[in-house]
RNA sequence: GCCCGGGUGGUGGAACUGGUAGACACAAGGGACUUAAAAUCCCUUGGAACUUGUUUCCGUGCGGGUUCGAUUCCCGCCCCGGGCACCA
């Protein structure tokens, strides 16, 4: 009999599901364990990046599962989001039907993998009961602080007329339309996710370790936390002050003029009614005109242009000249910048161009600087010059002691800056969870009570891609009435950014289907956190560092108890096909459905897992797919042969009776039992742990036609496959269960317990001793384990190529390291 | 510029904590089976040299160093990938 794997996975797969195999309820009596991979958005098919990611999550699942943890692993849908619109204006499909039709595909797909999710758990992030929970989240947050809405600066495409979201800006362009994007001013919905700051980069250390040191450094750089100092500057002769933030206030006493970002609000107020403001305003809106992009390359000029006005420099008393330019960004800091022209590159550059003053206040030890010979900023450590009270200071001291005369006059404190900003979750579009708020005349702002939620998106919009949201031409949608007074008001037409329903989908998986509040807290509190998470590296800061944030507030909300929602992250490399990412264009791509049609599944998911370790890319290769299912047909016909032999044979626990001929391959048995435990369990090194096994399978076709006919060998045998096709379940679970029925067995491999091994088979008796002379390989010994040194050393100089290499040299020095190598150290070299 | 990864045969990749570099697989070549092909099974396969061996020399991006011994540790470079970046 063949191996055919369709009419095996088939069968299984539809066993699995009768059987209810893979459902998972709390059990206090096992030990928990909840691996988690990156849901999918349901975009119509399943790509190659998602077999590798949820392969890799499978074996993991099985084989904890095997040890026996109880395991929760739950598939569900990230399924707001702009192709369902894109579809929508395309061929006119509602973005409803788009997305269940494509989960419901993808879904099938999933099963046809095979893979064991509790499917029972299963939800789309568009569904209304899940959403729901996500608007008492948002008015939650609200209530305390956590929402606010703001006026600010956004990426604007006035082709299509909406708002993108950064990453739909690519190289200043709108990623739909191809036409220039602007800042455009808007009101949008934050989240304070800068009141988190702190603690998102404190809690980074506690999970080093389990996460990729690489997304914690990529972490901690968003947030970007500096030390300064804020510092304000009086303005000359009308009433106001100018604050800003800087890492160095050493540097204050050369500080001789000021910039101000374009979009800081002082610009205007400062320029109102003098000569200079159609010259200020013009070059403002110039600026704000040019993409972001541009305005942050290091190519761009720096320009900039005087206001008229002045500011007092609080330690010198000076005048300090206000100008606006165009590299000062206005979120970062406080939007404006003291210059100091000697101290700073960029300032230098502006003040030569401008004709701006230069002071040095700081100098290397033993060297002067000239302002008018120095070529460019001198940005080192260096000794205070031209500082009135801290001369001669070194400058690292000197940051505090004039900080602290700051905090004396009242002009300025040590501060702390990030980088990272509050999280702008308003979007422009149709197909997102609606904002639970209102707009009443008479009350303003105002939640909707929390009884009448969900806000249900409504149906039978017609979406053009054309203007802002289609929600605002919903009547129905838009008017309500004020939760507080009961007046008229108009609902919020804007919907949330997706990154939020990916924020918390797996506390939800806890108890997807509770009703009466957003989570079970029994549940959660047995499954939580997640032990394990699987999921691509281009995630590395936004849905990692949101569900981070998300999770936080849930706990100051009360809803969770956890700090971290993730305990231990992989993140899995991308599939490349002839050296590149696999794309449409590039004609390059690899579709599943063809490989599982052709291989199996069992074939795909086990070139997924040998082709490369999971945190590497992993390149496709069709002779390679091809190699997996020949050795899957291997295991069938080694199977297949000696099936018959094998059955129903007793295996004597600790047959010692006598010498087994096929002693060799028992302690290969116990041997690959360890290395692939722990390949599974300490490393997550699939590719290792089949080489191994595909290694026993090799020792196996060694002997197999020639094993005797006796019971104790044939036991050697059965052990071997035996334990074999139970350590392959994981992998090609298909397979795995049907060649342990063919010999002779019932039930599933997923309930049969993970194999031990025998310390005393598994540990090599005869070891291959390197014997090197003067460092240099010369011969192998095969010996006895623990050989003593003085019989190691005998042997090893008894050896002829060792002799010719000795050469009758005095031996002075002999290195021995048990088991492993001998090295005879001569006296000449 | 700063911060993380990474660089090993024709290819994907192995090598635990400094101890035989190249496991396993792909590709290639040879053989067996077959009328033939496919499939299957077996063998060879880092490079070079010769005295063809339990042989020697070279070889893990480059140059140094530490060590009895370095793919592994240290210093200085080069290249590739990723992140951050006129961040005050």
């Amino acid at each position: 009999m063949d191996y055919k794997p369709e009419s095996v996975e088939k069968k299984w797969q539809r066993l699995w599901e009768e059987q209810n195999l893979f459902r998972t309820e709390e059990d206090k009596t096992k030990e928990k364990y909840y691996l988690l991979e990156m849901f999918p958005y349901p975009s119509g098919r399943i790509h190659m990046g998602h077999v590798r990611n949820y392969t890799i999550g499978d074996v993991v699942a099985r084989y904890k599962r095997m040890k026996g943890f109880n395991v929760l692993h739950p598939m569900g849908w990230d399924a707001f989001g702009l192709p369902a619109e894109n579809a929508a204006i395309a061929s006119g499909v509602p973005p409803k039907k788009w997305t269940y039709e494509n989960i419901d595909y993808m879904r099938s797909q999933l099963k046809r993998m095979g893979f064991s999710y509790d499917w029972e758990r299963e939800f789309a992030t568009c569904d209304p009961e899940y959403y729901k929970w996500e608007q008492l989240f948002f008015i939650k947050m609200f209530e305390k602080g956590l929402v606010y809405r703001d006026r600010c600066f956004v990426n604007w495409c006035d082709r299509c007329k909406t708002v993108l979201a950064n990453e739909q800006v690519e190289g200043g362009l709108c990623w739909r339309c191809g036409s220039q994007v602007i800042l455009k001013e808007y009101d949008q919905w934050f989240f304070k996710i800068t009141a988190y700051a702190q603690e998102l980069l404190d809690d980074i250390d506690k999970l080093s370790g389990g996460w990729p040191e690489r997304v914690l450094s990529m972490q901690r750089n968003w947030i970007g936390r500096s030390t300064g100092t804020l510092v304000k500057f009086k303005l000359e002769d009308v009433p106001g002050e100018i604050e800003v933030f800087t890492t160095r206030p050493d540097t204050l006493y050369g500080a001789t003029f000021m910039s101000l970002a374009p979009e800081h609000p002082l610009v205007k107020t400062l320029v109102k009614g003098t000569d200079r403001e159609t010259e200020v305003l013009d070059f403002v809106e110039d600026t704000l005109m040019e993409d972001r992009f541009t305005r942050t390359s290091d190519q761009y000029e720096k320009k900039g242009v005087f206001t008229g006005r002045y500011c007092i420099n609080p330690v010198t008393g000076a005048k300090m000249p206000i100008y606006v330019a165009n590299f000062v960004l206005y979120d970062y800091g406080t939007g404006a910048v003291m210059a100091v022209p000697a101290h700073d590159q960029r300032d230098f550059e502006f003040a030569k161009k401008y004709g701006l003053p230069i002071i040095v206040v700081i100098e290397p030890r033993g060297e002067h600087l000239d302002p008018l010979t120095m070529e460019q900023a001198y940005e080192d450590d260096g000794i205070l010059v031209n500082s009135g009270p801290f001369n001669g200071l070194e400058n690292r001291d000197a940051m505090a002691k004039i900080t602290s005369r700051l905090e004396e006059m009242g002009m300025g404190s040590s501060t702390v800056n990030f980088r990272i900003r509050d999280w702008g979750i308003s979007r422009q579009r149709y197909w997102g969870a609606p904002i639970p708020m209102v707009y009443c005349e008479r009350c303003g702002v105002q939640p909707v009570r929390v009884e009448d939620l969900p806000i249900l998106l409504p149906e039978g919009v017609e979406i053009t891609g054309k203007g802002v949201s289609p929600l605002q031409d919903m009547e129905d949608f838009i008017n309500t009435t004020c939760p507080k007074c009961g007046g008229p008001a108009r609902r919020e037409t804007d919907t949330m950014d997706t990154f939020v329903e990916s924020s918390w989908y797996f506390i939800r998986y806890c108890s997807p289907h509770t009703n009466d509040r957003p989570f079970d807290e029994d549940k959660v509190r047995y499954w939580m956190p997640v032990d394990q998470y699987i999921g691509g590296i281009e995630h590395a800061i936004l849905h990692l560092l949101y569900a981070r944030f998300f999770t936080k507030v849930l706990r100051d909300l009360g809803y969770v108890e956890i700090d971290e929602p993730f305990g231990r992250l992989l993140t899995q490399g991308m599939v490349i096909k002839d050296g590149a990412k696999m794309s449409k264009s590039k004609g390059n791509v690899v579709d599943p459905a063809d490989m599982i049609n052709t291989y199996g599944a069992d074939a795909t998911r086990l070139f997924c897992l040998f082709a490369a370790p999971p945190e590497k890319d992993m390149d496709w290769s069709d002779q390679g797919i091809e190699g997996s299912y020949r050795f899957l047909g291997r295991l069938w016909r080694l199977v297949d042969e000696l099936k018959d032999r094998l059955k129903g044979l007793e295996v004597e626990p600790g047959s010692k009776t006598g010498k087994l001929e096929l002693e060799g391959i028992k302690k290969k048995t116990h041997q690959t039992i360890k290395k692939v435990t722990e390949d599974i369990d300490k490393r997550f090194r699939f590719n290792t742990a089949i080489a191994s096994m595909m290694e026993l399978v090799n020792e196996l076709y060694k002997v197999k036609d020639t094993i005797p006919d006796k019971r104790e060998e044939l036991a050697v045998i059965k052990e071997a496959i035996e334990n074999l096709v139970i350590m392959l379940s994981p992998f090609v679970p298909h397979i795995a269960d049907e060649l342990w029925h063919m010999l002779g067995h019932k039930g599933m491999l997923l309930e049969h317990p993970w194999p031990e091994y025998d310390a005393g088979w598994a540990e090599k008796t005869t070891i291959t001793l390197a014997v090197q002379v003067n460092g240099k390989l010369r011969a192998t010994l095969k010996v006895a384990k623990d050989i003593l040194e003085e019989d190691a050393t005998h042997m090893a100089l008894s050896e002829q190529n060792v002799k010719r290499f000795v050469n009758n040299n005095k031996v002075v020095r002999v290195i021995y390291v048990p088991n492993r190598i001998i090295n005879i150290i001569t006296a000449t070299r």
